[in-house]
DNA sequence: GTGTAACCGAGACGGTACGTCCTGTCTTGCC
DNA sequence: GGCAAGACAGGACGTACCGTCTCGGTTACAC
């Protein structure tokens, strides 16, 4: 879809492209996942719908683009203990998942979404890359000797994840979500090293 | 709305109450939120629109009321020690969340809401009930000597909900819930011990 | 309808018979047919909208028992000349239908009623009544020679109903019936001596 | 409405247009303007909703434009005198009035309007011309000798059409309404002509 | 007097239509 | 062939009204 054959005829704008992303978390910011029309989304853009519905296929699909594009791509840093990486790990998740774009955001994509494709493609690549770090931070923490067996990084993640997850989604606490972090990841150290 | 001071007139009929809520829990699992319409819950239940528009001011109050009512009541048993309490607590939870109209109906929920009432009434009647029970059990574990002093409860719940949660809207893993319960709780109940 | 047996049991109150008349002809005044409800007649009236329903079979012909009641029951006075009593039978259609209540309930009557049963009672009161003044006239018309011979009192009620009725509910001319009484009537005397 | 000024875009369909109208000219003999309605009009046309409200703003402008669209446009020709001109105004009047869809429309378009834009509308519309042609044939009678000075148009036009109207939408004689044109119109030339 | 039957205001009931909105596709004419 | 504009089919939403029914209570006539 993103990546149509393309053999002759016009270039695709970029700037198309970029005004659809920026309109969209514009528009996620502003009235959260509902609320969001892609027809909005093209009028906000200055372009027409046609012109989103040849890059996504569906309004769930540019969304997730728009809200998880470009996002925790950096790998953890050797910070010399598993508490600190795990600390790291988790305001990492806690900065993503509270970015304006995706907090309007991840709550639709969730309605909107049986289990169909786009569910994967989104587990692919918003998951996948955060348990890798994940896997990488218990990998150190193994080599360091400060854990003799290496956890699921699964259910790992799961444990950092989850509670930023709720805390925003659900429990919606008034108070900032970082100062959780650091509770959070050290929590998560000692259960680790018992 | 529920409750409207209802001087004369004729009463509503508590057939129809159970009705909408009997019929949206059907068609929760049968199609998930989206899929979900007030007209179709209106012809299932044998009923009128109106009449669930009288009870409920928006689809999303009747899906709330459908798929919270009447859930998780009962109190955490003395079970002699924390992490069996825990791990009580843990399995509500997943059993709670991953009930057939629940799960079709939480994601739904958080799309269409933004900052509004529904999300208060929702975290008030939802939320609060296990917050209190995790501070039951918390209470316990120091009365026994567990705990030397009492953690924070909402912290505590958003570890042991939030990876469930998690675990079922995010990461969807192909494995049974239940079994992860466990893992859960010994490792908060680690956590919490350190 | 309006006069069930009624062999025990309370009597109607009389005050609530005009309370809907009365009612009616206010909401008739206020917003036409179309924006009458009956809800808005009973809770204008003070009533509960049963009692509306215990008189009236529809809405309809509450508007009609509203609308026609009491309406043009004088007979024709000599007046010495054809011309002069047709001009009294046009001024008083002309004052009968010019009503505000009339006014705004006969269009919409229109409407409502296919062929049923309604359509046959307001053409028994309110046409049968009005013809047969028409055919006095008339035969007085004929014993005083001013007519060789009696013409289809059917043809002449339409001749001065009919432009009435189109001057007021489809040309709706700024200016007033009234003064369109007399030219109609002595054209019509001109046509019926000819 | 009908015409928006459209700069750019898809045009729409003439299709879509003659669907429509036929649809609900087609609904109109079958129920009447009760018992029409819009979402049956978009079923029956096989086109959506949207298709109609983007055309017209109310069910009425709907009806307004199938029943009255296209009607009596011929002018009068020259008929060598008053009577019998007057005698085909006449029966175009109750041709165009007793034809299926426009006798199922009249009425209950009086009803659900009340003074507002629509039934100006409808008064240029359908009147308009009607007049003219009225003026047309008068004007002709002077020119001929048949009358000395030129009456008011739209009072002969009320006794053409009056009656008619009358004839249909009140009195609803099971005669045919065509016997009754050649009368009428006699009646009218002797009236002008006195 | 005391039934009993029909009345009363209030308002919920099933049903149906309205007019609005949104999605995803299609169709213009311009570039 | 991409693009902006916008029409298309389809269908859900929330509102409003109709005519019926139910509640708790009142009022007159008959026994």
């Amino acid at each position: 879809m993103s990546a149509p054959t393309a053999r002759g005829g016009r270039p695709r704008e970029e700037r198309v492209d970029a005004a659809i992303l920026s309109a969209t978390r514009e528009l996620l910011v502003e009235g959260g996942y509902a609320g969001l029309t892609v027809g909005a989304v093209a009028a906000r853009a200055g372009i027409g719908k046609a012109a989103i519905y040849r890059r996504y296929e569906t309004k769930q699909e540019m969304v997730f683009a728009a809200a998880v594009h470009g996002l925790d791509l950096e790998s953890p840093p050797d910070l010399g203990s598993l508490r600190a990486e795990l600390e790291w790990l988790t305001e990492v998740i806690a900065a993503t998942l509270s970015g304006p774009a995706v907090a309007g955001a991840l709550g639709g994509l969730l309605a909107d979404m049986s289990d169909d494709a786009v569910v994967s493609r989104m587990r692919e690549t918003f998951v996948a890359h955060q348990r890798a770090n994940v896997t990488a931070v218990l990998d150190r923490a193994v080599a360091r000797g400060e854990l003799t067996s290496r956890p699921d990084a699964a259910v790992v993640h799961a444990m950092l994840l989850g509670p930023v997850f709720a805390w925003l989604f659900v429990l919606r606490e008034p108070g900032d979500v970082r100062g959780f972090a650091p509770t959070l990841a050290r929590m998560a150290a000692a259960a680790l090293s018992a």
